[in-house]
DNA sequence: GGAAATTATGTCAGATTTGACATATCCTCA
DNA sequence: TGAGGATATGTCAAATCTGACATAATTTCC
């Protein structure tokens, strides 16, 4: 795929790091968001493994539905003190957690 | 250990949990404040070992050396988001932080 | 199909966290 | 001993995060 007989390769339309160029996010915030975006993929697969429903989850956390659907919905107005709560009131362990980074 | 003459152990003048019972926290609470001081260990740690001073660390994470104090004295005011990021900025990895619940 | 359950999205007031600043305390080395 | 650098503590207004609620969209069964 990658060797056609071009002699120059295509410009690409954008390049990766646009995004956190155009936001100026730093290489932190960067892992910091993939981090996230992780950790709340495996909040959802750990509730589902569990056969539990949002509500329920809520319920274990001491919040809404509402806003366990953000959790895992990688909503940014979820800190990740908040998603470390769900993931130990979900019973996963740091090494669980490891997978995520 | 366990086994000595006594029919009755000792009664504890206080048992493990009681701040935790006290303060009324979850187990996942407790987890999470535990998680927050291993890694404000790690980040002192990680810092001093780098022979960066609290201002240097501080200009990186574009915030001021008083709060890299409360960063690194476990402070309440300081969340898991912020010590995550302080731990990116300094070069530690996710899994080496997560590694230390 | 459609009712019921589940999940998603939007909003908001109150709570928490933020960087910044002032200032106090602790080191250390001459 | 004390001057200067490093670290700690307290405070505050602004920014962010929170739970709760309403309601919309989606999925699951019959």
């Amino acid at each position: 795929m990658k060797t056609t007989g071009n002699k120059k390769a295509v410009e690409p339309r954008w390049v990766e790091g646009d995004v956190q160029t155009f936001l100026s996010l730093s290489d932190a915030d960067m892992k910091l968001i993939e981090a996230r975006l992780a950790i709340s993929r495996l909040l959802k697969a750990a509730r589902k493994s569990q056969k539990l429903t949002q509500k329920a989850v809520a319920e274990k956390l001491g919040t809404s539905q509402s806003r366990v659907a953000k959790i895992e919905a990688g909503d940014p107005s979820v800190s990740l003190d908040l998603l470390f709560r769900s993931a130990f009131s979900l019973g996963l362990s740091g090494k669980e957690l490891v997978e995520a980074f």
